[in-house]
DNA sequence: AACGCTTATCAC
DNA sequence: TGATAAGCGTTC
């Protein structure tokens, strides 16, 4: 018997299958889709199976697999062929795309081996003593509840060592789920409003059918109340439901409501440990499941019978990954749904331009929730205009953003802020010559961080100590540039010293649970001002927030892409929606020295469809998506000279080749270098694929065997 | 990715 | 001339 196995390396001149031979001890265990053990050129390596061949003629010298690792199928039929897709679709390594599909505990090369917990528990065997009082106390409590655990049992009372000896309670061991999520959330029902039970019923009325819904809904507009009746129809029907959340705050958040009313519910990101992954894995598996709950890659989750993809902020950037294989959890989801047959929901507030013109089409079936679910009106947006304006004192506040927030305050309600730190963070600065300190390894400005006071690199995470005279002048007048949170902290304490404040970003988020920790505590309303990046502007929901403030909102508007416009009006429209979800009318206030910005403008208006038009019409000016597509070839490598030959030889080979396309660059990627690795990038621009895959696929195998130079695709990225 | 084999480089 | 570094090619 002959195995075809794909080794674990992620490198294109070795993502092909290797033939081994299996001994006969192993011939009962071989399965494809089980990882096995081989030798490779004097390494040893774990790989895939992904044929089995009875009778191979051995044409050279063929070596024998050294052991099987699983006993259970990791990779079943669904997921091979969905790797195949994606490995072409992307031009990614085949073994990549498994990799990617898989919690770290079950990919090819698993060094922290975690495994099945087990608990230690405790039951009657025989009682066939006389017990002493100590001992029918033990008794008394096992009566009581059936089983106990060993460790509890053993903490109050210690004979239950002694009655284990004497066979009167036995130990047994059971599995134990890891993942323990205290849910303080009460589920309400509340009755689906006129427009609710419309697209409800559409959506119903489709399920068994692979058909793809774009839902419209305003914040507010009672999404996910949909989506659990959805939900609801889906179990009865005994399938299963996958719902895609883009960040792990969310999928917490949105996880307690939807366990609050559904009990078999597995959860599935980053932020669980490789213990709490493999197990709410083995849990879908097995099928004890209805729900599954996560960010991008649970898009993989291992359901057997899906009735239906819900994928919520489906605009959100972070569905698509930016490292190989770079594939978007929306195609994804499409090619599932057509596996099982069953509907794709597409939930947003601010659909992206290129979504919203599928539906104008009808490639999706647009759906539409104008209005607030329940008696909430929509907040009321002031454009706060920094270019007339006082500031308060030193500070980035205005007086309008000031007064409203004292205002606030003494009605004992809350307040958001949003400080949209990126492309923007605060770093020193020498103000004799200019120089700012950059990492060593990456073509990065360092971000200072004060409450450590040092310098960090947040590509890769380099730090040091902050310059005390600048390297290159010698001078001493170094200071503090840019507007980071901490910066807004410290504004927010002078200017309310009564207040009480909390920061949430990347800095107080980084230990496992801080995140709950901080919402929880805001919801508990043992802060007035939550202060934070990105990652609060999507999915809180909270009652006694009335205010919403946007710090500023510029840096977000002229970020280097032509999605800047797109990636404003989203980000205005979520965090407004944060405001006044209950019965008080919210309010928005948005700093910026470009009041007059249609993105701006037509955010606070909330007026979805005339910014869409105006952005179709820049689109079409610039030749961008979605009149054009756009897909980039990176070029890394460590050797500049090297990199920029091979970087105009490749432009001019794509101009060649690709005489109808648009050939952009080579341009250098921002940051340029990334741990010492040197990145180009050219985009191409193009109405029709054609034979662009294979001519991108030639390049790439044409460079797979020089090591000096890495070659990758990214097609439609979300992020230039 | 990592090993062995081949070829280039340099001091003497 | 030999010893060491750098380049490259293969992996069932």
């Amino acid at each position: 018997m002959y195995v075809k196995v794909l080794v674990e390396l992620s490198a294109f001149n070795i993502d092909k299958m290797f033939t081994y031979h299996v001994p006969n001890e192993y011939i009962n265990d071989i399965k494809i889709g089980i990882r096995v053990l081989v030798p490779f050129n004097n390494q040893e390596l774990e790989g895939f199976i992904l044929e089995i061949d009875n009778d191979y003629e051995d044409p050279f010298d063929i070596k024998d697999i050294i052991k099987v690792i699983d006993s259970e199928v990791i990779l079943n039929d669904e997921l091979l062929s969905l790797g195949k897709k994606i490995s072409h679709g992307t031009l990614s390594t085949l073994i990549s795309s498994y990799q990617v599909m898989l919690p770290k505990s079950l990919k090819a090369k698993n060094k922290s081996k975690v495994g099945i917990k087990y608990q230690q528990i405790v039951e009657i065997d025989n009682l066939n003593i006389d017990l002493t009082d100590k001992q029918q106390e033990i008794i008394n409590k096992i009566n009581e509840k059936g089983r106990c655990l060993y460790s509890e049992l053993k903490k109050i009372n210690s004979s239950v060592d002694t009655l284990l000896k004497k066979g009167v309670l036995r130990k047994i061991e059971v599995e134990e789920y890891r993942l323990n999520i205290d849910n303080n959330y009460q589920y309400v029902k509340h009755a689906l409003n006129s427009d609710q039970e419309k697209v409800f019923n559409e959506i119903k009325n489709n399920l068994g059918n692979n058909k793809h819904f774009l839902l419209h809904g305003i914040t507010g507009s009672g999404k996910t109340e949909v989506y659990m009746e959805l939900m609801e129809e889906v179990i009865k029907n005994n399938k299963k439901c996958l719902l895609l959340v883009p960040e792990i705050t969310l999928t917490n958040q949105i996880a307690k409501r939807i366990m609050a009313r559904f009990k078999r519910v597995a959860i599935l990101h980053s932020g669980l440990s490789d213990g709490e992954k493999y197990d709410e894995y083995r849990k879908i598996k097995r099928g004890e499941a209805d729900i599954v709950i996560g960010a991008r890659s649970a898009v993989f989750a291992p359901l057997s019978d899906i009735g239906i993809i819900i994928i919520d902020e489906c605009h959100t950037s972070s569905y698509y990954q930016d490292v190989m294989p770079r594939y978007d959890a929306v195609e994804v989801a499409k090619e599932r749904c057509l596996y099982h047959s069953c509907p794709l929901v597409l939930g947003t507030a601010t659909p992206t331009i290129d979504m919203y013109a599928r539906a104008t089409k009808n490639i999706y079936q647009l759906l539409t929730l104008d209005k607030r679910a329940g008696d909430a009106i929509p907040p009321k947006v002031i454009i706060s205009d920094m270019t007339k304006e006082k500031k308060v004192g030193d500070t980035f506040f205005s007086e309008t953003l000031v007064n409203k927030i004292k205002e606030k305050l003494e009605h004992h309600e809350q307040v958001i802020l949003l400080q949209n730190r990126r492309g923007y963070s605060s770093t020193i600065m020498c103000t004799n010559c200019g120089y700012t300190m950059k990492c060593p390894n990456c073509d990065i400005t360092l971000t200072y961080h004060k409450n450590k006071d040092i310098m960090r690199c947040h590509y890769c995470g380099y730090a040091t100590k902050k310059m005390i005279k600048c390297p290159k002048c010698d001078s001493k007048d170094i200071k503090e540039l840019g507007l980071g949170t901490e910066k807004v902290e410290e504004d927010l304490h002078k200017l309310f010293n009564e207040a009480r404040i909390v920061r949430m970003d990347y800095d107080t988020t980084s230990k496992k649970g801080s995140h709950e920790k901080i919402l929880n505590a805001f919801g508990n309303y043992e802060y007035d001002i939550l202060l934070g990046t990105q990652m609060i502007a999507k999915g809180l929901d909270f009652d006694k927030v009335t205010l919403v403030g946007v710090i500023s909102c510029d840096n977000s508007l002229f970020m280097p892409s032509y999605k800047s416009s797109e990636d404003t009006y989203n980000l205005l429209n979520q965090v407004s929606g944060r405001s006044g979800r209950r019965s008080i009318q919210g309010e928005v206030i948005i700093q910026t020295y470009n009041p007059d910005h249609y993105a701006i403008e037509l955010s606070s208006k909330n007026d979805y469809l005339s910014f869409y038009n105006r952005e179709m019409e820049e689109r079409r000016e610039g030749k961008y998506p979605p009149y054009y597509y756009l897909s980039e070839v990176i070029i890394k490598s460590v050797d500049y000279e090297f990199l920029s030959r091979e970087v105009n030889k490749i432009k001019t080979l794509l101009i060649n080749k690709l005489p109808d396309k648009i050939i952009i660059g080579p341009m250098m990627l921002y940051p340029f270098k990334v741990n010492n690795v040197n990145r180009f990038g050219i985009i191409i621009k193009y109405k029709k694929e054609l034979d662009l895959k294979e001519i991108l696929k030639g390049l790439i195998d044409h460079y797979k065997a020089n090591s000096k130079i890495k070659i990758e695709v990214s097609f439609n990225p979300r992020d230039i």
